[in-house]
DNA sequence: GTCTATATCACGATAGAC
DNA sequence: GTCTATCGTGATATAGAC
């Protein structure tokens, strides 16, 4: 719990999350992480045993990053839509806190195969946090049906859109920045994100059928 | 538009596509390629001048697909909804219909820097296909947020969400496969994930408000 | 249009001094 | 815990014969 002086594994997970997330495993040379953390090529096996455990390491970090947060917004009180809409801002708002996370968690999502076969050797800690959170979610979706307060869905879909909605969204870089013309970490781009998934899940994209008060038009 | 025997180029063009939508730029060798076409490594450069463009040649195939069945889509007639749902339909029938592609869209959207520099020079063919594609789907949104027909949204951030619905979906692969239960681009899932985006756009998750002829509980 | 041979270089990983 | 030196391999790309 120290947090005095940065470790030289701290610095080396740090600097590879954020290249690892931009260019993907294979697409990162030890070289590189070695020089932009100040070490030499050599040194980063003394620290980890190779770079997919290297890797691993850095999808894990990230993964109880956001579970820690996620978690906590499951864990409070409300109804079913409270309790969801507090689930999606958490998401999002672990995933506009560390710009890596996006696009890391996507790459791990879809990208199973990128690294030879140790994914299946040393990936279990990393999938196990994943499946932890799905089941809770899904247990979420499910109360929200039951009670009438959800249509019905298959929890299944319903995940996978909530999934394109937030890590796509902030995994997708200069093509999403081009789209929204601003900064997708800008607090005013992750409070528009926050409301127009809150509006999708209330109303979808079709007008109210019932319009309250509404001037004309 | 001959299609008796395939060329050498559209047999790379294949092998590439799948190979580079599995494991990305970096992540894939031109030796495989090769190999899995059938030729030595040496004969690819006389029909691509460089990886790089065999890559880049690789994601407008892709793209052009796609848009040939989106553009048919938008130019129907009928309501925005209308057309909408009928636009969604057919990107996922696109995406569903050739199964690398949704990974190559994916990884073409988040990997802008995965190639040295020759994407700027390279890439721009690419980016205008999917600007097109972009606009005509924002002018669609806008003419329902005009005629009343959607309610207020940014158009930017709806398209982000329409595309996490569906190119997310199906490049999630075996993640995707596991959460489902079953193989993401069979008959019944592909199905199934139209029906759910549509009950999406048009409810959003919650219950409708005005349960029309439902059994108690 | 495909081949063999080769140039050049970067990669992950190891050995061993300090 | 970091370093230098090196091993073995595979990468992209080129040259030139057929």
């Amino acid at each position: 719990m120290a947090q005095l002086p940065p470790s030289s594994r701290e610095k080396i997970l740090e600097v590879a999350e954020a290249l690892f997330a931009r260019r993907g495993f294979a697409g990162v040379g030890l070289q590189e992480v070695a020089t932009r953390v100040g070490l030499g090529k050599s040194s980063l096996f003394h620290h980890f045993r190779s770079k997919a455990e290297l890797y691993l390491a850095v999808l894990d970090r990230v993964l109880l990053r956001i579970e820690a947060r996620v978690d906590a917004a499951l864990d409070s009180g409300g109804t079913v839509l409270e309790r969801l809409d507090r689930t999606v801002d958490a998401l999002v708002d672990a995933l506009a806190e560390q710009p890596a996370s996006a696009r890391l968690l996507l790459r791990g999502l879809f990208e199973e195969d990128d690294f030879p076969q140790e994914a299946a050797a040393g990936a279990e800690a990393s999938e196990q946090i994943i499946y932890r959170l799905l089941a809770r979610i899904g247990a979420l979706l499910r109360e929200g049906a039951a009670d009438g307060s959800l249509r019905e869905a298959r929890p299944a879909h319903t995940i996978q859109t909530l999934i394109g909605a937030t890590v796509y969204h902030f995994a997708s870089g200069e093509f999403g920045e081009g789209l929204l013309g601003r900064p997708l970490l800008s607090a005013d781009a992750v409070r528009q994100r926050k409301q127009e998934i809150r509006a999708f899940i209330h109303h979808g994209l079709a007008a109210p059928r019932e319009p309250e008060t509404r001037s004309a038009t």
